[in-house]
DNA sequence: AAAAGATGTAAATATTAATATTACATCATA
DNA sequence: TATGATGTAATATTAATATTTACATCTTTT
């Protein structure tokens, strides 16, 4: 498992719906349209946003907003949503355990700690990540 | 593209050729069967291993050996070895720049820095891990 | 000098994971 | 009730990984 292109489609809509507040209804086609994606990807990842409380969507007329303030939102926060296992999936171990050999019966242990301050690491830099900072950018690229 | 098993198959090996120095010739037989992985795999990580100055592999005669002590071999080193693009190929993002809208034209340049700050937090963990803190691990839970 | 046992790689295949599509039930407003 | 939207399951497609096969090459031993 890896941090896939649903993270950064994830922040592509959650920078569009600020966008277009007041401007355009924020339908999953319209979404769709900018990422270039399938609808339905976009409905899935606009599901686990909602599922996570970070915005919300009308049933039946359409159209999402934010929940929350940018500056309160996190990348972490958008990731989590996103993928349920979280970051523990990020980094593989090849299956060996069941083997005679003492490296391969303890490599599982062995490998824990280091891969646990990698995860760690990414957590504490994704929770210093505000979708305020990368509007921001946005707005700075732009102008 | 993820930090794959490969990078676990490779502490793998490393901490098996440390362990076995005098004790036994490293073969890339003995290797996937310890590790459970098919002998091509390993020949082609302990090839990267190889040109990254990691060990040194008899020809012919066979058997692999650590060039450079634990204590200088870090997690980043090993990780680079096997991933020629780097972490620079972790995390992705979908391709939309060609599209009218304007979050999609520049959604590129505003995760780059994101995606940067969290590259270079893992690069910075896994320098502070080497070889011999999980080799020292791995006899803390052996004995 | 040839046999044995290794590494080094290319190429073909198989497997698995990620992404996209289709289809349809459900919902809310005009 | 027609329209345009969301929600989600099932399936198909594509791309990334891993495996296998095959064989050239290398070095020591006999």
């Amino acid at each position: 498992m890896q941090i896939s292109m649903k993270c950064s489609i994830a922040i592509h809509c959650l920078i569009f719906i600020y966008e277009a507040k007041g401007i355009a209804k924020v339908t999953s086609n319209l979404l769709a349209e900018s990422t270039g994606c399938n609808p339905v990807i976009i409905r899935n990842i606009i599901s686990s946003l909602k599922k996570a409380g970070l915005i919300s969507v009308a049933r039946g007329t359409g159209g999402a907003e934010l929940c929350i303030k940018p500056s309160e939102i996190t990348l972490y926060q958008i990731y989590n949503a996103l993928e349920p296992d979280g970051l523990s999936s990020l980094i593989g171990i090849h299956p060996c355990k069941d083997r005679k050999c003492p490296v391969a019966q303890n490599i599982q242990k062995v490998l824990q700690s280091p891969y646990q301050k990698i995860e760690d690491s990414i957590k504490e830099t994704m929770k210093n990540i505000t979708l305020q900072s990368m509007i921001d950018d946005f707005h700075m690229i732009v102008n």
